[in-house]
DNA sequence: TATGAATGAGTCTTCATTCAT
DNA sequence: CATGAATGAAGACTCATTCAT
């Protein structure tokens, strides 16, 4: 009676806790042994659960998946929704002081959990035609989101103004995708500076010295 | 012994032949279905083969992809090593005609089979976890080869003398990748050429006008 | 102990009437779909009641489709019940008339709803051994029945005096139960009809002239 | 080098046998406990078989109990075509010994084994919808063959002109069904006498003294 | 050497039934 | 008394791999 505001009973509280539960289970067994090695029945024995429940929350295996990967990308959109819109920043010193703080929330995201990185990027792809598909187009939406920044910066100045927004928007997400995948590899907050230095070098000096 | 100087019989080089072919047609089917939907008996009877054959030429089926995949990884490295080494190089302007050829021969090898991008980039990582690792490590070999252009660079002059060539050489390749796939999704030739030219602006001028 | 003057309170006979519901509805998906593939809670859900409710009126899904049949057996022996008792009938002419009414009330019954026939005649037998026994049972007690009518004949005199009355009884359920199941593939009223007027031919005069 | 004529292998050979073996211990099971009670791994078993060769001989279970009742259906069939055709018989007396002797015929077969007629007329329409038309269209089939014995007999003359063939080969068929299941009740030759004669009673001389 | 028949471990999935709420 | 969440037995089916021919 106290914070029960919405008329969820506690049943339904329980049933969205086991739902959550659940997902997060799987993506453990999915990120340890990979999807196809995952059986239901792994799952449910982790959690403590009949393997004839975890049919009761989501229809078969491949709809579990799909709320893995939707959880994962929800997670790191949130990250980045928490980082403050195109619109707030009217200067190439503000641009740059955003970006890091977008580069850093990431940073926060896939550093926390190496699986995340490990099993969006790398192994979802490899679950089917469908799921493939799926990543790319992850990889295209936060291209376009990307790109958002890239545009205001065009459009108030302090970014070159013919720049290729949208090729520009993909570059630019290939080196932090790079940058996410050096740091499964070597997790040393030094490289991991060192990636993120070197993406900030090419973006605002290139790699040469000018003319 | 007639023109066969070595003494591999005329059996042999047929042995060779099927070997080939069976690792051609598994990357056909991989390629068209997926590693897990694939069955070794699809591969053999696409090839007119019997099945059991297919184990006279292959442990089982982890073997033939780690081939698939060898194959696939020679084909792209035969195809940067055709362009000049590192050191034919002694200005920017020479490393700028270099890189584009280098892109090119990119272009070329990604271009000519869509199947090779998305196979080695994006399934193959999905198969298990040692495979996975396979992707990372040709990822590095593949930075460790960029940043050998990058230090001859620097030790030439023609670079920031304090470019961080490692971190910078991962960035770079990134961005490729985001290329590749990209055109993947989107495989017209403007669009290629955009994200091309994208990924030079961003390596020789930055995406800001300099103070 | 208002208008109910039996000690059945209005509880119980909403509780019967439920009962009556859960009978009709299981017969519905029973034909629709068979018994195997029924599914209790398809019953339940169905009727708009939880499925856990199924077994407070039923032991198991065998006691239902034991309850269904037993339900569809008393809807026939009702009909014929309905018409005269033999002893009712004292001459051939009577016979044939009381043989019609009989063969009318049944074209009504299987008529009205073909579910009935196809289940009862055609897929019970096949839910098992003991449902299988029943419907033998249930086609030897209509035998008996039928007998009942010939044994009456014979006595009073209008039929043959050697007739052996259970296996004639047997062959002419057989016509009619061909009749029904013929009447379920050519739902048509001319073809029941021609199929009662050649029972009734055959039953009269045999199919040739007689010597 | 004697008895094999065709090119049919010895492997083929007993490849043929094999498969003929499954659908026979298919029927023992099915006949024993049911299509729905029997798995396939009880099939193979019974045959000393792994069940995964089960499936290299049929699709899969509703593949194995179609080909079955092909089977059953096509004996038979087989049983009945032995028999003279409907042109060899000129007069009510062949006739008779015609229709006695495909009586007989369906006795022997009916009677060599009584899990046939339980199967085919009882259980087989229970499985699905499709087996159950399967069933029907049996027996529309086998109407169609007796009405073109009554037809033959309405040519030439020795029987009723004006009798309704179709329809009174349905209804000879279903006495027929009848004795066929009264035998599996009472599987005593008397009964089965007694119903064949009963049912040759009604045939040739109805049920009742002519006027 | 090539073949493909045989195998059975392994997985998903369904559903009748129970029982705590 | 009604409910539906939980359960796990059961079964269909696939496929990598072996091995006799």
């Amino acid at each position: 009676m106290t914070t029960d505001s919405l008329p969820a009973s506690r049943a339904e509280r329980r049933k969205q806790e086991l739902r959550r539960e659940i997902i997060e289970t799987a993506f453990d067994c999915f990120a340890e042994r990979g999807y196809h090695a995952t059986a239901i029945a792994d799952i449910a024995a982790r959690l403590g659960i009949g393997h004839g429940t975890f049919y009761r929350y989501f229809q078969n295996k491949r709809d579990i998946v799909d709320h893995v990967i939707t959880d994962l990308i929800e997670r790191v959109v949130a990250s980045l929704a928490a980082e403050n819109a195109p619109e707030a920043v009217s200067s190439l010193a503000e641009y740059r002081a955003q970006a890091e703080r977008i580069g850093d929330a990431l940073g926060r995201i896939f550093g926390s959990d190496p699986r995340i990185a490990r099993f969006l990027l790398l192994e979802a792809a490899g679950i089917d035609a469908e799921m493939r598909e799926r990543v790319l187009e992850f990889q295209s939406t936060a291209a376009q989101l990307t790109a958002g920044y890239l545009h205001h910066g065009v459009q108030v100045g302090y970014l070159h103004s013919d720049l290729d927004v949208d090729a520009t928007a993909r570059a630019i997400n290939g080196m932090i995708i790079a940058a996410v995948l050096a740091a499964l590899c070597d997790p040393v907050p030094t490289s991991q500076e060192r990636m993120s230095a070197a993406i900030r070098r090419l973006m605002y000096d290139g790699i040469a010295p000018r003319a």
